[in-house]
RNA sequence: GUGGGCGUAGCUCAACGGUUAGAGCACUGGACUGUGACUCCGGGGGCUGGGGGUUCGAAUCCCCUCGUCCACCCCA
């Protein structure tokens, strides 16, 4: 048997990176014009990082975590998100010595989880971080921001659900109020939320079993029950989202799967092809991780965005790499000449390769087609004395001699 | 972790339990020694995912296993 990949690991192909080069190149763009840095941290962290900030009982921790022992018996675990280790190294190197810190991170994760659509054992995620200000317009401004970002990279059919979670003044009482309901109801739940109703009775909210829907549809709600700081608050983010033309749905019932978030919270849906797996980024407020994770107290703002299903809204709006040209060196003088000409196109921004082959010219030409070059340049003995070629767009079968200096703007202009 | 669909050539798929498992596309040689993609003629390709069983005989039926896709749980 041949070596296949990881189960739930994949490969993403010249066909398809093409696209998320695309993706990561716009995110760059959107994200720095906004003042936000890179930050890379690593992929593995010590296991206690995340067992703190992700909470114990979730499904993360409970299930889904790549958790190993090192040989020296230390115990570690492959990021499941990334939130966690941009707040242990914001921490660690004393970052909040800054105002406030503007933070963006691309790379892969990690969840122990059967794959299906939009959904891996190795994951990528683009997110971004707002360290160290507590103001709702940073809330709204960075749901803008990656509003902006889908905007630019031509998602349809996308949708803003939004909620608060409260803070640790007002959560608490929230909760004990819910679980009293609950109590009411709970022979009307789904098994999975009667075991979960102490230690996480929030959940019920989220479900999607039609029975606990059902049940829980008179819950208090918890932009109910909010501390006036906290109403305030999300009463403010809501008009900073709607003062940038963005109508969000508020949904009392959505909670997240991570510990740390307070006050605000969001997800991005995307109608299209995703089935179930429909939210493409997601995050929130999470004021009280950094000092948890123990730096100072540090109100925070955060997103995450899924790049396997964000690939997949977005695929099939025709993005392409730029056309690639091929160059054909006829004899030895040729392929000289080509060495000072190729590096004077390149130089200009031309993308071109060179068949290296000695077949007939038959061949060749068949070959830079095969590999998919839209343009086959061609160097021969007749060509260098008039220090031209013959450059052919092999879609049309056109087929002209161009003066050297000119190939560069000719291929441009046909696209 | 639970449930379901599917595994045959590089790809998309055929083949009633019965000759040597086929086709299209792709690849490759030639017709065609400075012109691909069109046309014509030829060629290579398969432990039918793996293992076991039933049978005179298995790609086909049964069991196990692995892989994959989809859904659930949950999440980006």
């Amino acid at each position: 048997m041949t070596i296949t990949a990881i189960r739930g690991f994949n490969d993403i192909l010249p066909g398809e990176s093409a696209l998320w080069r695309h993706i990561e190149d716009e995110a760059v763009k959107v994200f720095s014009a906004c003042g936000f840095s890179e930050i890379r941290v690593p992929v593995a962290d010590r296991t206690e990082l995340f067992l703190r900030s992700i909470g114990e009982t979730t499904d993360i921790v409970e299930k889904e975590m790549y958790t190993f022992t090192d040989r020296h018996g230390d115990s570690l675990t492959l990021r499941p998100e990334g939130t966690a280790p941009v707040v242990r190294a914001y921490v660690e190197h004393k970052l909040y010595t800054s105002p406030v810190t503007k933070l963006f991170y691309a790379g892969p994760m990690f969840r122990y989880e059967r794959p299906q659509k939009g959904r891996y054992r190795q994951f990528y995620q683009i997110g971004a971080e707002v360290l160290g200000d507590e103001s709702p317009r940073a809330d709204a401004e960075t749901i803008g921001m990656l509003v902006e970002l889908f905007r630019r990279l031509d998602v349809s059919g996308i949708t803003l659900h939004i909620n608060s979670l409260g803070c640790a003044e007002c959560r608490p009482g929230y909760k004990s109020r819910l679980k009293i309901f609950l109590q009411g109801v709970k022979e009307r739940l789904c098994e999975n939320c009667q075991r979960r109703m102490d230690a996480n009775p929030l959940r019920a909210l989220d479900c999607k079993s039609p029975k606990c829907i059902e049940a829980t549809e008179n819950a208090p709600r918890i932009t109910e029950h909010l501390c006036q700081p906290c109403n305030v608050h999300f009463e403010r983010v809501k008009h900073g989202l709607a003062g940038l033309n963005i109508a969000p749905n508020i949904n009392p019932r959505m909670v997240r799967g991570l510990d740390y978030y307070s006050k605000t919270t969001f997800e991005i849906t995307a109608e299209e092809s995703l089935g179930s797996q429909n939210a493409i980024a997601a995050g929130g407020r999470y004021d009280g991780l950094v000092s948890d994770l123990g730096g100072p107290a540090t109100p925070c703002f955060g997103f995450a965005i899924g790049m396997e299903r964000l690939a997949i809204v977005i695929k099939d709006k025709g993005f392409q790499e730029r056309p690639l040209a091929a160059f054909i060196a006829l004899g030895a003088a040729a392929e000289k000449k080509g060495i000072e000409l190729l590096k004077l196109w390149r130089g200009a921004g031309l993308r071109i390769t060179e068949d290296f082959s000695e077949a007939p010219l038959k061949k060749r030409m068949k070959r830079v087609d095969q590999i998919g070059a839209s343009f086959a340049v061609i160097l021969g003995e007749d060509e260098i004395k008039e220090g031209v070629v013959s450059l052919k767009d092999l879609k049309t079968a056109e087929q002209e001699k161009v003066k050297w200096e000119n190939v560069v703007q000719r291929v441009f202009k046909v696209k």
